[in-house]
DNA sequence: TCTGGGGTCCTAGGACCC
DNA sequence: TCTGGGGTCCTAGGACCC
């Protein structure tokens, strides 16, 4: 059996943390630039907030409803994510963390001599206790069935004590019967759309179609699915992998129309992907950088061009890919758009370790020693310490956060105040 | 005025090899 | 007129996830 642990609107949770009068009135939290609505409460979501709504549209209902607003705080989400998993890693030492809010545990032969149930409550109680973060937990014979149970537990909390159990063919097709088709793992917008379009609206149905029906239109992906819905595993817990990518792309908070601006930019998010790899132990062989005008304004000429290139040696080095990255970026600029969203992404990792040095264009191996150094004052003093030259030394750019919370758990100047009458 | 960021996997088709 | 057979690798694009 597996299960599939899911903190309760992930965010949200974390600020109430900090906040318990917040407990029981609508919160969201937005995105970067306080951009979109990325989190909410119960009572946000029964508002009809949707996920992704920009916030600047909804402004007048957050007002005339008093929901409280957050700037997401990665610094504290993650933190908190990272305690979350270690006290769920105390049930079982097979344990996939599969995002910042999300864990698959395999309780296989645990059946037989527990109440799986039990280990459900016994898991809640732990990390509400622990870190004040609500869980729902959901048990089923595959990870898709898990996922399944997960849901019921989170969309029936008083009958089911958020705690659900799918151990018998009787609930497994009660569940399939009735879950929407479109809210099947795995099962997006454009699959749930062809799906509906022939009649296909529960689980239940998706799991009649035929085997070559899904494999003409879903392929290998779609047959799994299938199985696993039926109850016959096809995913394991997957390993801890290094990334195969890594990236990191910005929207901008106003329009930037000049080279320099961007390069600024660019050479920034080169250094920060150039962190990422060292952090992971990795180096990368190629790069892409792109720049794009803002598609929302059609009013105004569009323009979008990204470019990949190969390095001439595997490098992790931030001057390095920086120097790159505003070369490609060099390639793509045209003038004449306002520029609204950059990123640079790293790809064709490989371990620092055996890397593969060309003859002739090594690079310079003095840059380990100095990056380590970097790295290290950094991580000691504030992300932004030591800086390259090309970067943004003025800093005339500052990401709009109107209503951060504090850094409660990670920064001890930031620690939360208790007060004594 | 204002619209996020970071990933993965799979497939078809073209280019190329012997 | 007629034009093999069997592979691999790469890329772009599509779909999905949180």
């Amino acid at each position: 059996m597996f299960a599939l642990v899911d903190c309760n609107n992930f965010y949200v949770s974390c600020e109430r943390v900090f906040e318990p009068s917040l407990n029981g009135k609508p919160v969201v939290v937005l995105s970067n630039n306080d951009g979109c609505v990325i989190a909410r409460s119960n009572e946000a979501k029964a508002l009809g907030i949707e996920m992704g709504a920009p916030a600047f549209k909804f402004k007048r209902e957050f007002e005339e409803n008093g929901v409280h607003i957050f700037s997401s705080n990665y610094a504290l989400y993650g933190d908190m994510s990272a305690r979350v998993m270690s006290l769920l890693n105390e049930f079982t030492p097979e344990m996939e963390v599969y995002s910042i809010d999300e864990a698959f545990l395999s309780f296989s032969g645990f059946e037989r001599f527990h109440d799986l149930r039990q280990i459900g409550i016994r898991m809640r109680t732990s990390v509400l206790k622990g870190t004040g973060i609500p869980l729902s937990v959901g048990f089923g014979p595959t990870k898709v069935m898990a996922k399944v149970a997960n849901r019921i537990a989170k969309k029936f909390p008083d009958r089911t004590e958020s705690v659900y159990l799918i151990d018998t063919q009787e609930k497994m097709v009660r569940a399939l019967k009735w879950l929407k088709v479109e809210d099947i793992w795995g099962i997006g917008r454009q699959h749930g759309k062809r799906l509906k379009g022939i009649g296909v609206h529960t689980a239940w149905d998706f799991t009649q179609l035929s085997d070559d029906w899904v494999k003409k239109h879903m392929a290998v992906v779609g047959l799994r699915l299938k199985r696993e819905l039926q109850g016959i595993p096809t995913l394991d817990l997957e390993e801890a992998a290094p990334k195969k990518n890594i990236a990191c792309t910005r929207s901008f908070e106003q329009d930037y129309h000049r080279f320099d601006e961007l390069k600024e930019r660019v050479s920034t998010f080169a250094h920060i992907c150039a962190t990422k790899l060292r952090k992971q132990g990795s180096r990368c062989r190629s790069l892409n950088v792109f720049i794009m005008s803002n598609a929302f304004r059609r009013d105004r000429p569009q323009y979008q061009k990204s470019i990949t290139v190969d390095l001439p040696f595997e490098t992790n080095s931030s001057m390095e890919l920086s120097h790159f990255a505003v070369d490609a970026l060099r390639k793509i600029y045209r003038e004449g758009y306002a520029y609204k969203r950059a990123g640079v992404i790293v790809m064709e990792l490989a371990p620092e370790q055996h890397s593969q040095l060309g003859i002739w264009d090594n690079t310079d191996n003095r840059q380990n020693t100095l990056f380590a150094v970097v790295d290290r004052l950094n991580q000691a003093l504030g992300r932004d310490k030591v800086k390259l030259a090309s970067q943004d030394l003025g800093r005339t750019w500052k990401m709009r956060q109107e209503s951060l919370s504090r850094r409660y758990t990670t920064r001890l100047s930031e620690i939360i105040d208790i007060y004594c009458r």
